[in-house]
DNA sequence: GTCGCTTCCTTTTTT
DNA sequence: AGGAAGCGAC
């Protein structure tokens, strides 16, 4: 093909036949690293220009933020018309598509976006007397309903979910949930596919705009996702769903892995690519992956093959103790920096967000940068949601979570009782609930609960005068919420949402009431709201810069990356890692009990087999493994063996570190540390050392009996609670 | 109604 | 370890 356009050039045989194939649907098996992003990005340029779609006919549906920007950027980057494309996730497309149809589905155009933890403030207050926990697995089960797109008279609903009492309690939510004019993170999906099957001039509407649809991650697809896009899917329009099967990780959230599985019989005619040229990873790294994801039965099967031949074996290090994985990974990650690459080229995996904590604290005193990728959500945190509740019911005064959040923060003497009789007064009326508790004021008793009642009103107006009255307008033809459309972005003239927002965080008490919590908790809480108010800055003051506001921040929730190009040690969960690759990775924790956990079996099991392959394929050049044979468990010591997954490696995949402990002289590294020495540690008491072993760049390892009975190891060369308390009597207490 | 103390129990993973 | 429920004191 001599005359093949530039931009087609790069891409392989397989990628090419993607991009150019035409017909009705297509399915992209892309295994890991196989240049999926590139074949989506390029297809949408190839449609524009060869194939005359008008950009704004094609939608483009992916998992995450991220992902979306990525893709947006790289599209654009091939052909600009691109710009003009519909690049969204799934949730916040359907929020798009929520806002435009509001006024007809009976939502405010406005309205805010329920996250679990305020899903489950609704069912606490509906059910008055439970309990938090009890309100928060209804909750759960409530997305997990509409993830599988079952409404509350869904006939097999109890097969499903043995709540109790489920069927009635999940109706009396959704009542809850539609009176305040929200909507929860499962109605961004599940109502547009409803309204779609329910109304077929709105179907047609929609059918005509997207004329292609295409979605990225499709095996981590739930039902209610599966339903949007049939329901948005006419006979004419052409679908390319992207995925892999052994990336499938998100069964837990209602990921269906069999929407993949069938998709060339739900969509008869579909034609089938497969990527299996990895140009990510050497070989080496593959087989290992490869050779545990073999394990999984019900997948379509492939077998990636590295354009990377060969490459370092991946290493195993089974340690003694969760204590000794941040030195070793610190070890690793030094050494790559020593041999002329980054901190940046290095990324710690684990399975839990908690696990991240050894990492921090160790490589804060080593003086290692490192960044943390996913665990901070900035937004769900307390002084954070504070305010934005205030913000939230500012915008909305039938907002019944926001409303509980702040009524009574700082404390106005307003308690559940009063709270109770304002909520119940507002149900009965419009569901205006600062209006109800203005005319509410004067049947309260006590004078404090009047006063604060009052307070709290006055305030409530007044961060409503902030924006301006009446319900944001929606010009003809403008789309406020569409970033590629007129949005409210900061004109110079107007003044910032900024303002509003510190107002509102002043003026509520909150600040003078978290800052009270950080002098108390050294906490952060102040410079979080700060960080809040200035993350503002970029919307204008009015009804709409707020609701632009709020659904960037209800959508996104985690802060933009503080510093991506900073050279840092990147420390994330294996879920965050799709997508991602690292020169360097290293898998921690793989423990039975903790990856897998000891309660996963059957199809669980397998998808955390799969969870391992998506963390193993990051790996570009070098893939560690490590085990710690003991780790605190939810406070507990726990003794577990190596992860099951360790045993299925293929034998001569990897090699073991860690020989060294076992073999060798005691070298001149071990300085001072000698067999029988008295020595204390700041969190395990005093106890004498019972062995020394060289431990390579580590200098030594040594073993300590502590008086708790406890044997416990450790490299003096990275810590500095072991401390030498002078020749001691070997153990002469141990006999007690 | 509010505050603080003790006891109990446990989320992996995220839009 | 950390958060929520439960309880008692003010």
């Amino acid at each position: 093909m001599a005359d093949l356009p530039a931009y087609l050039e790069p891409l392989n045989p397989e990628q090419l036949a993607a991009v150019t194939h035409e017909g009705r649907s297509l399915l992209i098996l892309a295994g890991a690293g196989s240049g999926k992003t590139r074949v989506i990005t390029t297809k949408i340029a190839w449609l524009i220009r060869e194939k005359g779609y008008e950009p704004e006919s094609i939608l483009a549906v992916t998992f995450t933020n991220k992902a979306a920007r990525e893709m947006a950027e790289r599209a654009r980057s091939i052909e600009s018309r691109c710009e003009r494309t519909m690049i969204r996730t799934f949730h916040s497309f359907g929020a798009w598509f929520l806002r435009r149809n509001a006024a007809a589905l009976g939502l405010r155009s406005d309205f805010a976006i329920y996250d679990d933890d305020d899903q489950a403030t609704l069912v606490k207050a509906m059910e008055g007397d439970g309990q938090l926990r009890d309100a928060q697995t209804l909750a759960r089960a409530v997305s997990r309903a509409k993830d599988k797109a079952m409404a509350p008279d869904h006939p097999e609903l109890e097969r499903e979910f043995t709540e109790r009492a489920f069927r009635r309690r999940y109706a009396e939510y959704e009542k809850r949930l539609r009176a305040t004019g929200n909507v929860d993170f499962g109605d961004l999906i599940l109502l547009p596919a409803r309204a779609l099957e329910a109304d077929e001039a709105l179907r047609r509407r929609f059918r005509q705009r997207f004329r292609v649809i295409l979605v990225d991650e499709y095996q981590d697809t739930n039902v209610a996702q599966y339903e949007l896009l049939r329901a948005l899917a006419g006979p004419d329009t052409y679908v390319c769903v992207v995925g892999d099967d052994d990336q499938s990780i998100y069964r837990f959230r209602g990921a269906e892995i069999r929407n993949i599985l069938s998709f060339p019989e739900i969509f008869p005619g579909t034609e089938v690519v497969r990527l299996t040229r990895n140009y990510r990873s050497h070989q080496a790294i593959l087989d290992v992956a490869g050779s545990v994801v073999a394990k999984n039965s019900g997948r379509l099967g492939k077998d990636l093959v590295a354009v990377k031949e060969g490459g370092p074996k991946p290493t195993v290090a089974v340690l003694a103790d969760a204590d000794e994985e941040a030195p070793y990974c610190s070890r690793v990650a030094e050494r790559r920096a020593r041999s002329g690459g980054s901190w940046s080229d290095v990324a710690i995996l684990y399975r839990n967000n908690a696990q991240s904590l050894a990492f921090e604290k160790f490589f804060a005193r080593r003086g290692i940068p490192y960044r943390i990728v996913g665990s901070v959500r900035f937004y769900e945190r307390e002084e954070v949601k504070d305010v934005l509740a205030w913000l939230q019911l500012a915008s909305n005064p039938r907002d019944e979570v926001a409303f509980r959040r702040v009524v009574n923060k700082p404390s106005r003497g307003i308690g559940d009782t009063s709270l109770d009789c304002i909520v119940e007064a507002a149900t009965e009326t419009t569901g205006d609930l600062v209006a109800a508790a203005e005319a509410a004021r004067d049947t309260l008793k006590s004078a404090k609960t009047r006063n604060g009642v009052a307070a709290f009103v006055a305030m409530a107006r007044g961060f409503s005068e902030l924006l301006g009255s009446g319900a944001p307008s929606l010009a003809p033809g403008a789309d406020p919420f569409d970033p590629a459309g007129d949005s409210p972005r900061l004109d110079s003239s107007l003044p910032k949402l900024s303002v509003v927002v510190e107002r509102v965080a002043k003026d509520s008490g909150l600040v003078e009431y978290h800052k009270a919590q950080d002098a108390v908790a050294a906490t952060q809480k102040v410079a979080n709201i700060d960080e809040l108010v200035n993350a503002a800055a970029d919307w204008p003051a009015n009804r709409e810069g707020l609701a632009a506001f709020l659904e960037t921040i209800e959508l996104d929730r985690r802060m933009a990356d503080a510093d991506e190009a900073s050279d840092a040690v990147t420390l994330i969960t294996m879920h965050n890692t799709k997508g991602l690759e690292f020169p360097c990775v290293i898998v921690t924790g793989l423990e039975q009990g903790l990856f897998p956990r000891e309660d996963d079996s059957g199809e669980d099991l397998e998808e955390q087999r799969r969870l391992f392959y998506v963390a193993a394929t990051r790996a570009k050049d070098e893939l560690h493994l490590v085990c710690c044979r003991r780790r605190l468990y939810r406070g507990r010591p726990m003794e577990n063996p190596p992860s099951i997954f360790l045993g299925e490696i293929g034998k001569g995949l990897y090699d073991t570190v860690g020989g060294a402990l076992h073999a060798g002289a005691l070298s001149a590294a071990a300085g001072p540390w000698k067999p029988g020495l008295a020595v204390y540690h700041d969190d395990h008491g005093s106890g004498f050392v019972t062995a020394v072993k060289p431990a390579g760049e580590a200098g030594v390892v040594v073993s300590v009996r502590f008086e708790t009975g406890r044997v416990l190891q450790f490299f003096p060369k990275y810590t500095s609670k072991l401390e030498i308390l002078g020749k001691g009597q070997g153990g002469s207490w141990t006999s007690c």
